[in-house]
DNA sequence: AATGTGCTTTGACTTAAGTCAAGGACAGAT
DNA sequence: ATCTGTCCTTGACTTAAGTCAAAGCACATT
């Protein structure tokens, strides 16, 4: 499968016309990166943006302390650093393979020079971006007017309902990780985790979590309810 | 003036065809409202976006239990609502007049035609989300990565910047909304107030604050640095 | 099986910030 | 000038969550 059939089925570049596939994959080009290896940094010029074919990437911040917030974490078909390329300013935060990885990277002119042809790629961009906002506004809620097991209540339930499992999870990332994706460290994680589970909310194994007690997370997550 | 030639000199619409003003002026219907008056609520269908033509307004959420957090607060020129209009679910936020305002609502359909047809006013919209985003990225870390302290004094020195007033600034809102928007509450930040005068960075006298110490601040918003 | 390295959990402690409740201060109305 | 409501400040207290440090686990490598 060449790449621009690869490009014809990711959110961004639904619907298009298929030459403009071909002229989209003619201006990408292929990067690779390690697990661990950095992307860009906060503050480099944005001199373009990219799209996951493989692997997974984590967009984030990092605090003078050391302490670590992320902000996303983004799959195959995703794209990130968009951002950079619309302001003409720097990436505002860091961007780092989660794996290893490969993605397609689109240089800043050439694509916003297709933007301009072609309408239904630029309406495409703002519903990506406008998704993103969304998001972002719901961590800014829970970070300010949540705490901790509310976000982490809702974020099972989320995690839940997109794998649409039933009621069995299994985390694809560390529960460091899911510490800083929900604001918060490793430590209160795992003691929240415990009192949910002494709850009779959730049952866990390693990496593996059961929802016992849907409603009751929905309380948490979406009412004022407390953990005991 | 007519709303054309208003339309001409806002970001939004910087540069397009004098004759797309004219287009947008048409559809583009005024809607006035009272101090404190609700704009939309969360959840509400996402009909069209805002242009404020005079006044001011507030984007925010609140919690169960009745605390609030502004996420924006947008004055004339600016522009709101547009996220729901490109994803097509209801707004992700409340919006209420600050102030007695007076907007411009552009309706969904007949805006997405117009940026089908120009594709500068596509791009301003993005340059204006990406913007956004970027807003929302610096509040996010913010919120989970610094103090209370240290987003105050980000804050005062922003507002120094913006109004170039060598070092004086005077809030335009109240201190309420000001923690509001700090993500904090008003005796957390009246507390902190205090503790800067005492430490001669800023001189406060009702809404009229004076940073006597850049530097401090500085360190204090970037730096790890505490407050005493 | 043994070793090590990197997560995760646990406990004891600290701390930033929120809650509750009581005064002040200030502005507009009377 | 006085009232009255709203916003701001202050103090005493509570609490959620972070820090530090020490085990515990688990998996991969030798």
């Amino acid at each position: 499968m060449g790449v621009a059939d690869q490009l014809a089925v990711i959110p961004l570049f639904e619907g298009l016309p298929s030459e403009h596939h071909q002229t989209l994959a003619r201006i990408a080009m292929t990067r690779s990166y390690q697990k661990g290896q950095m992307i860009f940094a906060e503050g480099d010029e944005g001199t373009g943006f990219y799209v996951i074919q493989s692997g997974r990437i984590k967009v984030f911040k990092i605090s003078p302390e050391g302490k670590e917030q992320i902000f996303h974490i983004f799959g195959p078909g995703e794209s990130f650093g968009e951002v950079a390329v619309f302001t003409g300013q720097g990436f505002p935060a860091f961007a780092a393979a989660d794996a290893q990885s490969s993605l397609l990277f689109f240089p800043r002119q050439a694509f916003v020079a297709l933007i301009r042809k072609d309408s239904s790629l630029a309406l495409n961009m703002l519903a990506v971006l406008s998704r993103r906002l969304q998001k972002f506004s719901a961590l800014i809620e829970d970070l300010s007017l949540k705490e901790v097991p509310a976000r982490l209540a809702a974020h099972l339930l989320y995690l839940c309902e997109k794998d649409l499992d039933a009621n069995k999870i299994s985390l694809d990332i560390s529960k460091g990780q899911l510490a800083s994706l929900l604001g918060t460290i490793p430590e209160t994680l795992s003691r929240i985790m415990r009192r949910m589970s002494r709850q009779g909310l959730i049952r866990m194994k390693g990496s593996h979590i059961t929802i016992l007690d849907r409603q009751g997370l929905k309380d948490i997550a979406t009412e004022g309810k407390k953990l005991t």
